[in-house]
DNA sequence: GGGTAGTTGCGAACCGTTGGCAACTACTGC
DNA sequence: GCAGTAGTTGCCAACGGTTCGCAACTACCC
Protein backbone atom coordinates (compact mmCIF):
# COMPACT_ATOMS: atom_id res chain seq x y z
CA UNK A 1 0.00 0.00 0.00
CA UNK A 2 1.27 3.24 -0.85
CA UNK A 3 -0.18 6.60 0.70
CA UNK A 4 -2.39 7.25 3.94
CA UNK A 5 -5.49 6.24 4.80
CA UNK A 6 -6.21 9.14 6.43
CA UNK A 7 -8.70 11.80 3.84
CA UNK A 8 -6.93 14.81 3.11
CA UNK A 9 -8.24 18.09 3.87
CA UNK A 10 -10.48 17.26 7.02
CA UNK A 11 -8.82 19.14 9.99
CA UNK A 12 -5.46 19.74 8.66
CA UNK A 13 -4.90 21.07 5.11
CA UNK A 14 -7.06 23.68 5.33
CA UNK A 15 -4.69 26.45 6.13
CA UNK A 16 -2.08 25.09 3.68
CA UNK A 17 -4.71 25.14 0.60
CA UNK A 18 -3.83 28.21 -0.66
CA UNK A 19 -0.44 28.34 0.19
CA UNK A 20 0.61 25.01 -1.83
CA UNK A 21 -1.79 26.27 -4.63
CA UNK A 22 -0.10 29.43 -5.12
CA UNK A 23 3.36 27.97 -5.34
CA UNK A 24 2.01 24.38 -7.96
CA UNK A 25 2.33 21.30 -4.83
CA UNK A 26 -0.36 19.29 -4.54
CA UNK A 27 -2.05 18.66 -1.16
CA UNK A 28 -1.11 15.80 0.14
CA UNK A 29 -1.57 13.72 3.13
CA UNK A 30 2.71 13.80 3.75
CA UNK A 31 3.36 17.05 3.08
CA UNK A 32 -0.10 18.98 5.34
CA UNK A 33 1.21 16.78 7.77
CA UNK A 34 4.92 17.95 7.43
CA UNK A 35 3.69 21.76 7.49
CA UNK A 36 1.21 21.13 10.76
CA UNK A 37 3.99 19.52 12.29
CA UNK A 38 6.01 22.21 11.97
CA UNK A 39 3.75 24.67 12.69
CA UNK A 40 3.22 22.97 15.93
CA UNK A 41 6.70 22.28 17.12
CA UNK A 42 8.02 25.72 16.04
CA UNK A 43 11.58 23.72 15.00
CA UNK A 44 12.88 19.71 14.76
CA UNK A 45 14.88 17.84 13.53
CA UNK A 46 13.80 15.80 10.51
CA UNK A 47 13.02 12.56 13.25
CA UNK A 48 11.32 14.93 15.68
CA UNK A 49 8.72 16.00 12.34
CA UNK A 50 8.36 12.43 11.16
CA UNK A 51 7.04 11.08 14.75
CA UNK A 52 5.05 14.23 14.69
CA UNK A 53 3.57 13.01 11.29
CA UNK A 54 3.56 9.35 11.58
CA UNK A 55 1.43 9.64 14.96
CA UNK A 56 -1.80 10.86 12.30
CA UNK A 57 -0.47 9.20 9.14
CA UNK A 58 1.60 6.04 10.45
CA UNK A 59 2.05 5.56 7.06
CA UNK A 60 4.36 7.93 5.57
CA UNK A 61 7.93 7.09 5.58
CA UNK A 62 10.73 9.16 6.38
CA UNK A 63 12.35 9.29 2.96
CA UNK A 64 9.16 11.28 2.21
CA UNK A 65 10.01 13.39 5.28
CA UNK A 66 13.07 14.36 3.85
CA UNK A 67 12.00 14.71 0.84
CA UNK A 68 8.69 17.36 1.93
CA UNK A 69 12.01 18.90 4.11
CA UNK A 70 14.13 19.51 0.68
CA UNK A 71 10.74 20.05 -1.92
CA UNK A 72 9.03 22.74 0.87
CA UNK A 73 12.63 24.43 1.19
CA UNK A 74 13.41 24.95 -2.70
CA UNK A 75 9.77 26.96 -2.75
CA UNK A 76 10.75 28.91 -0.20
CA UNK A 77 8.16 27.58 2.59
CA UNK A 78 10.77 25.73 5.03
CA UNK A 79 14.46 26.77 6.27
CA UNK A 80 16.42 25.22 8.17
CA UNK A 81 19.04 26.55 11.21
CA UNK A 82 21.52 24.05 12.89
CA UNK A 83 20.29 23.64 17.06
CA UNK A 84 22.05 20.65 17.84
CA UNK A 85 25.46 19.08 16.20
CA UNK A 86 25.21 17.19 13.55
CA UNK A 87 21.80 17.50 12.14
CA UNK A 88 20.01 20.43 10.70
CA UNK A 89 16.50 21.73 12.31
CA UNK A 90 13.40 22.78 10.04
CA UNK A 91 11.01 25.39 10.96
CA UNK A 92 8.69 27.58 8.29
CA UNK A 93 10.04 30.37 6.52
CA UNK A 94 7.23 32.50 8.61
CA UNK A 95 8.92 31.29 11.95
CA UNK A 96 12.13 32.12 10.76
CA UNK A 97 12.18 35.80 11.91
CA UNK A 98 14.63 35.37 14.68
CA UNK A 99 17.83 34.06 15.29
CA UNK A 100 18.70 31.55 17.70
CA UNK A 101 20.89 31.29 20.85
CA UNK A 102 22.11 28.25 22.07
CA UNK A 103 23.72 27.12 25.46
CA UNK A 104 26.77 24.60 25.04
CA UNK A 105 25.89 23.00 28.43
CA UNK A 106 22.38 22.60 29.08
CA UNK A 107 20.85 22.67 25.16
CA UNK A 108 18.51 25.58 26.08
CA UNK A 109 17.74 27.52 23.33
CA UNK A 110 16.22 31.23 23.29
CA UNK A 111 15.28 33.55 20.92
CA UNK A 112 17.58 36.21 20.49
CA UNK A 113 16.42 40.31 20.94
CA UNK A 114 15.31 42.11 18.14
CA UNK A 115 16.77 44.82 18.53
CA UNK A 116 20.06 43.66 19.25
CA UNK A 117 19.22 41.26 15.89
CA UNK A 118 18.47 44.48 14.14
CA UNK A 119 21.34 46.94 15.08
CA UNK A 120 24.04 43.34 14.72
CA UNK A 121 22.25 43.11 10.84
CA UNK A 122 22.62 46.75 10.33
CA UNK A 123 26.50 47.05 11.00
CA UNK A 124 26.96 44.18 9.22
CA UNK A 125 25.63 45.33 6.22
CA UNK A 126 27.11 48.72 6.56
CA UNK A 127 30.20 48.08 7.61
CA UNK A 128 30.56 44.56 5.15
CA UNK A 129 27.92 45.00 2.24
CA UNK A 130 26.65 41.70 3.74
CA UNK A 131 22.84 40.53 3.84
CA UNK A 132 22.47 38.23 7.19
CA UNK A 133 20.83 35.36 6.50
CA UNK A 134 18.30 35.54 10.40
CA UNK A 135 16.39 32.81 10.46
CA UNK A 136 19.78 30.48 9.86
CA UNK A 137 21.97 32.19 12.32
CA UNK A 138 22.55 30.31 15.93
CA UNK A 139 24.29 31.59 18.42
CA UNK A 140 26.36 29.12 20.66
CA UNK A 141 28.07 29.45 24.00
CA UNK A 142 26.70 29.55 27.43
CA UNK A 143 23.32 30.59 29.07
CA UNK A 144 23.49 32.50 32.16
CA UNK A 145 22.24 29.86 34.58
CA UNK A 146 25.14 27.36 33.16
CA UNK A 147 28.31 29.90 33.51
CA UNK A 148 30.71 29.27 36.06
CA UNK A 149 29.32 30.40 39.36
CA UNK A 150 30.10 33.58 40.19
CA UNK A 151 28.04 37.20 41.49
CA UNK A 152 24.72 34.97 42.28
CA UNK A 153 24.32 36.93 45.26
CA UNK A 154 20.72 37.08 44.09
CA UNK A 155 20.06 33.15 44.48
CA UNK B 1 53.88 -0.91 8.65
CA UNK B 2 52.36 1.75 11.22
CA UNK B 3 53.42 4.96 11.58
CA UNK B 4 55.13 7.24 9.68
CA UNK B 5 58.73 6.89 8.00
CA UNK B 6 59.52 10.84 8.72
CA UNK B 7 61.61 11.42 11.82
CA UNK B 8 59.46 13.29 14.24
CA UNK B 9 61.11 16.78 15.15
CA UNK B 10 62.98 18.02 11.83
CA UNK B 11 61.08 20.97 10.34
CA UNK B 12 57.71 20.73 12.30
CA UNK B 13 56.93 19.76 15.65
CA UNK B 14 59.39 22.42 17.05
CA UNK B 15 56.89 24.90 17.48
CA UNK B 16 54.18 22.53 19.31
CA UNK B 17 56.99 20.43 21.44
CA UNK B 18 55.87 23.07 24.49
CA UNK B 19 52.14 22.79 24.01
CA UNK B 20 52.10 19.25 23.63
CA UNK B 21 53.94 18.57 26.75
CA UNK B 22 52.17 21.14 28.96
CA UNK B 23 48.88 19.03 28.33
CA UNK B 24 50.84 15.98 28.43
CA UNK B 25 50.30 14.87 24.71
CA UNK B 26 52.97 12.78 22.64
CA UNK B 27 54.86 14.28 19.86
CA UNK B 28 54.20 11.97 17.23
CA UNK B 29 54.14 12.41 13.73
CA UNK B 30 50.43 12.34 12.69
CA UNK B 31 49.80 14.51 15.79
CA UNK B 32 52.46 17.06 14.75
CA UNK B 33 51.52 17.11 11.25
CA UNK B 34 47.84 17.76 12.15
CA UNK B 35 48.61 21.19 13.76
CA UNK B 36 51.01 22.12 11.55
CA UNK B 37 48.24 21.32 8.42
CA UNK B 38 45.86 23.94 11.07
CA UNK B 39 48.22 26.32 11.15
CA UNK B 40 48.82 26.52 7.24
CA UNK B 41 45.29 26.10 6.32
CA UNK B 42 44.02 28.70 9.08
CA UNK B 43 40.64 25.98 9.04
CA UNK B 44 40.18 23.01 7.16
CA UNK B 45 38.15 20.49 7.15
CA UNK B 46 38.67 16.77 7.85
CA UNK B 47 39.53 15.74 5.05
CA UNK B 48 41.69 18.97 3.55
CA UNK B 49 43.89 18.84 7.06
CA UNK B 50 44.10 14.74 6.18
CA UNK B 51 44.98 15.48 2.72
CA UNK B 52 47.58 18.28 4.02
CA UNK B 53 49.06 15.83 5.97
CA UNK B 54 49.23 12.98 3.85
CA UNK B 55 51.50 15.19 1.56
CA UNK B 56 54.60 14.73 3.62
CA UNK B 57 53.20 11.91 5.37
CA UNK B 58 51.91 9.69 3.18
CA UNK B 59 50.93 6.85 5.72
CA UNK B 60 48.90 8.87 8.41
CA UNK B 61 45.53 7.59 7.83
CA UNK B 62 41.89 9.24 7.68
CA UNK B 63 41.32 7.99 11.25
CA UNK B 64 44.03 9.23 12.86
CA UNK B 65 43.31 12.46 11.74
CA UNK B 66 39.62 12.51 13.21
CA UNK B 67 41.11 11.00 16.57
CA UNK B 68 43.92 14.43 16.78
CA UNK B 69 41.20 16.56 16.15
CA UNK B 70 39.11 14.89 18.80
CA UNK B 71 41.79 14.60 21.18
CA UNK B 72 43.23 17.87 20.45
CA UNK B 73 39.69 19.55 20.80
CA UNK B 74 39.27 17.70 24.16
CA UNK B 75 42.83 19.32 25.67
CA UNK B 76 41.73 23.05 24.26
CA UNK B 77 43.71 23.41 21.87
CA UNK B 78 41.80 22.83 18.45
CA UNK B 79 38.17 23.94 18.19
CA UNK B 80 35.55 23.84 15.33
CA UNK B 81 33.07 25.92 13.38
CA UNK B 82 30.67 25.59 10.48
CA UNK B 83 31.58 26.95 6.97
CA UNK B 84 29.86 24.62 5.14
CA UNK B 85 27.39 22.58 4.92
CA UNK B 86 27.41 19.31 6.54
CA UNK B 87 30.88 19.43 8.04
CA UNK B 88 32.67 20.95 10.64
CA UNK B 89 35.63 23.17 9.71
CA UNK B 90 38.16 22.65 12.22
CA UNK B 91 40.90 25.64 13.00
CA UNK B 92 43.41 26.23 16.15
CA UNK B 93 41.96 27.99 19.32
CA UNK B 94 44.06 30.40 18.61
CA UNK B 95 42.76 31.20 15.62
CA UNK B 96 39.37 31.09 16.23
CA UNK B 97 39.33 34.67 17.78
CA UNK B 98 37.25 35.89 15.31
CA UNK B 99 33.66 35.17 13.81
CA UNK B 100 33.11 34.39 9.81
CA UNK B 101 30.43 35.69 7.76
CA UNK B 102 29.95 33.02 4.65
CA UNK B 103 28.03 33.74 1.37
CA UNK B 104 25.54 31.52 0.13
CA UNK B 105 25.74 31.97 -3.26
CA UNK B 106 30.12 32.36 -4.49
CA UNK B 107 30.80 30.84 -0.64
CA UNK B 108 33.24 33.72 0.16
CA UNK B 109 34.37 33.96 3.73
CA UNK B 110 35.53 36.52 5.57
CA UNK B 111 36.06 37.34 9.18
CA UNK B 112 33.43 39.75 10.64
CA UNK B 113 34.48 43.43 12.14
CA UNK B 114 35.62 43.08 15.42
CA UNK B 115 34.11 45.98 16.29
CA UNK B 116 31.16 44.24 15.40
CA UNK B 117 31.60 41.22 16.83
CA UNK B 118 32.52 43.07 20.57
CA UNK B 119 29.48 45.16 20.86
CA UNK B 120 26.78 42.62 19.64
CA UNK B 121 28.81 40.23 22.47
CA UNK B 122 28.29 42.60 24.98
CA UNK B 123 24.91 42.74 24.23
CA UNK B 124 23.84 39.84 24.01
CA UNK B 125 25.55 39.18 27.38
CA UNK B 126 23.63 41.94 29.05
CA UNK B 127 20.32 41.03 27.61
CA UNK B 128 20.54 37.59 28.14
CA UNK B 129 23.43 36.41 30.33
CA UNK B 130 24.71 34.61 27.37
CA UNK B 131 28.24 34.35 26.89
CA UNK B 132 28.53 33.85 22.76
CA UNK B 133 31.02 31.56 22.00
CA UNK B 134 33.07 33.61 18.84
CA UNK B 135 34.99 30.84 16.75
CA UNK B 136 32.32 28.64 16.16
CA UNK B 137 29.82 31.37 15.37
CA UNK B 138 29.38 31.59 11.52
CA UNK B 139 27.50 34.29 10.14
CA UNK B 140 25.25 32.70 6.72
CA UNK B 141 23.89 35.27 4.39
CA UNK B 142 24.78 36.93 0.77
CA UNK B 143 27.55 38.99 0.52
CA UNK B 144 27.94 42.49 -1.00
CA UNK B 145 29.26 40.89 -4.42
CA UNK B 146 25.78 38.33 -4.87
CA UNK B 147 23.47 40.82 -3.91
CA UNK B 148 20.71 41.37 -6.45
CA UNK B 149 21.82 43.97 -8.83
CA UNK B 150 20.78 46.94 -7.72
CA UNK B 151 23.23 50.54 -7.09
CA UNK B 152 26.26 49.42 -9.16
CA UNK B 153 27.09 52.92 -10.65
CA UNK B 154 30.63 52.32 -9.77
CA UNK B 155 30.69 48.79 -11.96
C1' DG C 1 -14.88 9.68 -14.90
C1' DG C 2 -10.17 9.37 -17.44
C1' DG C 3 -5.28 10.86 -18.31
C1' DT C 4 -1.07 12.37 -16.65
C1' DA C 5 2.48 14.24 -14.07
C1' DG C 6 3.66 14.54 -9.42
C1' DT C 7 4.23 11.73 -5.06
C1' DT C 8 4.96 8.00 -2.23
C1' DG C 9 6.70 3.59 0.36
C1' DC C 10 10.05 0.44 0.32
C1' DG C 11 14.60 -1.16 0.35
C1' DA C 12 19.18 -0.60 -1.19
C1' DA C 13 22.97 2.37 -1.68
C1' DC C 14 25.83 5.97 -0.10
C1' DC C 15 29.24 8.26 2.63
C1' DG C 16 31.20 10.71 6.42
C1' DT C 17 32.34 9.24 11.00
C1' DT C 18 33.27 6.02 14.76
C1' DG C 19 34.96 1.70 16.86
C1' DG C 20 37.76 -2.65 17.55
C1' DC C 21 42.09 -4.51 17.55
C1' DA C 22 46.78 -5.94 17.26
C1' DA C 23 51.06 -3.71 16.07
C1' DC C 24 54.00 -0.16 17.14
C1' DT C 25 56.51 3.64 19.42
C1' DA C 26 57.26 8.06 22.39
C1' DC C 27 58.29 8.76 26.85
C1' DT C 28 59.85 7.56 31.59
C1' DG C 29 63.06 5.83 34.86
C1' DC C 30 66.89 3.58 35.35
C1' DG D 1 71.66 4.04 26.16
C1' DC D 2 67.84 0.48 27.11
C1' DA D 3 63.84 -1.97 28.55
C1' DG D 4 58.86 -1.26 30.24
C1' DT D 5 54.56 0.73 29.62
C1' DA D 6 50.88 3.49 28.33
C1' DG D 7 49.55 6.12 24.54
C1' DT D 8 48.95 6.00 19.37
C1' DT D 9 48.32 4.34 14.99
C1' DG D 10 46.77 1.82 10.48
C1' DC D 11 43.60 -1.09 8.85
C1' DC D 12 39.08 -2.33 8.15
C1' DA D 13 34.53 -3.27 9.68
C1' DA D 14 30.51 -1.17 11.48
C1' DC D 15 27.33 2.51 12.07
C1' DG D 16 23.69 6.01 11.28
C1' DG D 17 21.81 9.67 8.90
C1' DT D 18 20.63 10.91 4.21
C1' DT D 19 19.90 10.00 -0.61
C1' DC D 20 18.34 7.04 -4.64
C1' DG D 21 15.82 3.93 -7.79
C1' DC D 22 11.68 2.22 -8.91
C1' DA D 23 7.11 0.54 -9.45
C1' DA D 24 2.74 1.63 -7.44
C1' DC D 25 -0.36 5.11 -6.53
C1' DT D 26 -3.22 9.42 -6.62
C1' DA D 27 -4.17 14.66 -6.72
C1' DC D 28 -5.42 17.64 -10.07
C1' DC D 29 -7.11 19.37 -14.55
C1' DC D 30 -10.29 18.65 -18.06
MN1 LIG E 1 12.62 29.74 16.98
MN1 LIG F 1 39.09 32.46 10.22
ZN1 LIG G 1 22.79 26.58 29.79
ZN1 LIG H 1 28.93 35.94 -2.42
Amino acid sequence: MVMSAQPVGSVAGRQWAELLHAIGLRQTTPRLMVLDALSALGHGRVEDIHQAVVERAPAVSLSTVYRQLETLTEHGVVSHTHLLAGTKTYQLVSHADHAHLVCRDCGAVVELDGTIAARFTAEVSGTHGFTVDFGHLSVFGRCAGCAPERAQEAG
